[in-house]
RNA sequence: GCACCCGUAGCUCAGCUGGAUAGAGCGCCGGACUUCGAAUCCGUAGGUCGAAGGUUCGAAUCCUUCCGGGUGUGCCA
């Protein structure tokens, strides 16, 4: 259930009633920052002193007296200048768990009434590059951004607008004639095409005879010429198969793969009507729109003196003008309500201007941009995509490297005897621990904060990090096999209930979970569902060691098992919502 | 020049829809394995929240200015 709206409304009702208002006010309900406070506090009588001309306090005991009675409500009482505290009924908690025990299907999270159609547009790689680490973030966070609104009941379309399009395939139909190797094309074909293009760009800049033939086989491409739309087909086909590996690795899927190459025939239309409708002009043969001349243009644009150029002077378009198509077929084929770019911080200033144009052209589409920070090396530098040998770090290396390391630490907890992971399971263990690790390292922070890569830190094993989750994970589901109990049948017939210290943390925790992805959904923010997640690893240790599970008698027992099995099935779904696997063992 | 982001404990970071004594992890120091897994748990120490003004009953959070760091910014994406 959502804990705190519920909260407010029963909050709202009390001020509106207790102080004989005309209608509600908001509660202003916020969780306590320290237990001996409650669990909640009501925070909305003190901004109505003013207005009624009473002390706040005064006001306050009212409204705590009107929670009173309230099943779900043990006290609630005036403190400080004027806080109404809420203390939580334990068996009213119980309850709440023992609904969201049974209910396997969403874990007590419901749906949304109102159903959004939202394209999340996220990973976005080049065909020609090779993904390094600087693609991660857009991946990993948008493809949690996914999961969090679809499990929410949205209406997701996840959207891999590659950039398969453009400039670099002049040069690369070009250069495959001169050096291509048809044979490295198949076996890892993003380095082979990665390979030729650097030796194309590099001859480019010093060739011009060369440079120019890479134009007209683009422009021979571009105007449909078949021998080179074979031979781009070819390039994105090969492509793809290594992108699908890295996805599968990553465990991240697409609704679309719609590239800049979709939008192409649509490109020209786009211009001709902002020429038309005088929102963009000519300028030294590039058509440009120019912010400090346009009407209805947004404050923070009008001072911006470079425009935003949609078509080249030699003719060519830009992603600018790509982009305008892309969110015009997702308003008028997909018909979205709602679009999110997962797309670094760092073209914040294309993303203003872009909606910025949608708006003049009147797209009614709530579009945003999810931006994130930069990923940073030790040194607090951005991190290099090369090594010291000038190797280009992937991210298919990255990801072995982490798999590796997970081994690594896997082999040595077996050998001193701390750990079970059985042979045959540890190819797969050290996947969901060294991904999960590499994941959780991402996206346990503020998205919009730069970000620091440190293995050592990631798979430290210790502290806030991916392992010590799947750890408490591992611990619930062990707690089942030494008692040879089903954990599904277990949720159908424990009842909870609440009555230790540790117990009653753990229930506190467990509630929020729906608040929790709600919020997490409205923001965009991954983040708040790792820290709810942390939260309560943290309070099941803490009730691991306080309180004997399998050791314990009759209904407490059977609590404690639902408990568990709450607990499993929360750590389970919350990581999973941010792409992130458990296994039973580790 | 203009725009955006950032500055919180030794380090890495939460908190920033304004709410009580600013929180975690790592590291440091000290405890807990004859008891469901010690990759765990419990505890100690550690902060003028970059600075100064302002708004407010109340500011790490909102506003202004300044200092320091980063990013973007006419024909790449």
């Amino acid at each position: 259930m959502l804990l705190e709206r519920y909260l407010e409304s029963l909050g709202s009702r009390a001020i509106a009633e207790a102080l004989d208002l005309d209608g509600p006010r908001p509660a202003l309900i916020r969780p306590t920052q320290d237990a001996k406070f409650g669990d909640f506090q009501i925070n909305g009588a003190m901004p109505l002193a003013k207005e009624l001309k009473k002390p706040p306090r005064e006001l306050a005991q009212p409204i705590a007296e009107a929670l009173a009675g309230i099943d779900a409500i043990e006290k609630a009482e005036v403190a400080g200048p004027g806080f109404v505290n809420i203390h939580l009924a334990p068996a009213w908690i119980a309850l709440k768990l023992t609904d969201a025990l049974r209910d396997g299907e969403r874990d007590g999270v419901p749906a949304v009434e109102d159903v959004s159609k939202i394209v999340v547009d996220f990973s976005s790689p080049n065909i020609a590059k090779q993904m390094h680490v600087g693609h991660l973030r857009s991946t990993i966070i948008g493809g949690a951004i996914a999961r969090i609104l679809s499990f929410m009941g949205h209406k997701v379309i996840r959207d891999n607008h590659i950039g398969d399009w453009g400039t670099q395939f002049g040069l690369l139909i070009v250069g495959m004639r001169e050096w291509g190797d048809e044979t490295a094309l198949q076996s890892d074909p993003i380095a082979e095409l990665e390979r030729v293009y650097k030796l194309a760009s590099e001859r480019a800049g010093k060739d011009e005879d060369f440079a120019g033939r890479a134009r007209v086989e683009l422009a021979k491409l571009q105007s449909g010429d078949e021998r080179n739309l074979a031979l781009w087909k070819h390039f994105v086909e090969v492509s793809r198969v290594s992108l699908d590996a890295l996805y599968a690795e990553l465990d991240v899927s697409f609704d679309l793969w719609l590239g800049e190459s979709a939008y192409h025939d649509a490109l020209p239309g786009i211009v001709d009507d902002l020429l038309e409708r005088g929102i963009a002009r000519e300028d030294d043969g590039a058509v440009c729109i120019f912010w400090g001349e346009t009407d209805g243009a947004p404050k923070s644009l009008r001072k911006q003196k470079t425009p935003f150029i949609i078509r080249k002077k030699d003719g060519a378009f830009l992603y600018s003008t790509t982009d305008i198509a892309t969110v015009q077929h997702r308003k008028r084929q997909l018909h979205a309500d709602r679009a999110l770019y997962v797309v670094d911080n760092r073209q914040s200033l294309h993303f203003q201007q872009l909606f910025a144009v949608m708006s003049l052209l009147d797209t009614d589409m709530e579009l945003e941009h999810i931006g994130f920070g930069t990923v940073l090396g030790k040194d607090g530098k951005p991190l290099r995509t090369r090594d010291v040998s000038g190797e280009v770090i992937t991210l298919a290396s990255l990801l072995e490297e982490a798999k590796e390391r997970a081994r690594q630490r896997i082999d040595e907890g077996i050998a001193e005897g701390r750990l079970r992971v059985q042979p045959e399971e540890i190819d797969e263990v050290s996947r969901q621990v060294g991904i999960g690790a590499v994941k959780y390292a991402d996206l346990r922070q503020n998205r919009l904060s730069d970000y620091q890569f440190d293995w050592d830190k990631m798979i430290s094993f210790q502290g806030n990090a991916g392992p010590y989750l799947q750890y408490a994970y591992a611990r619930c589901s062990s707690i089942f096999a030494k008692g040879g109990l089903d954990m599904d049948a277990i949720s159908l017939s424990a009842t909870i209930t609440l009555d230790a210290p540790a117990e009653q943390t753990l229930g506190k925790q467990l509630l929020r979970f729906a608040d929790v992805v709600y919020q997490a959904g409205a923001t965009s923010q991954p983040h708040l569902i790792c820290e709810h997640i942390y939260e309560l690893a943290r309070a099941f240790n803490g009730f691991y060691a306080a309180c004997p599970v399998l050791d314990a008698d009759g209904p407490t027992r059977q609590s404690r098992l639902g408990l568990t099995a709450l607990t499993a099935r929360q750590i389970r779904r919350g990581l999973g919502l941010v792409g992130i696997g458990v296994v039973d063992r580790m």
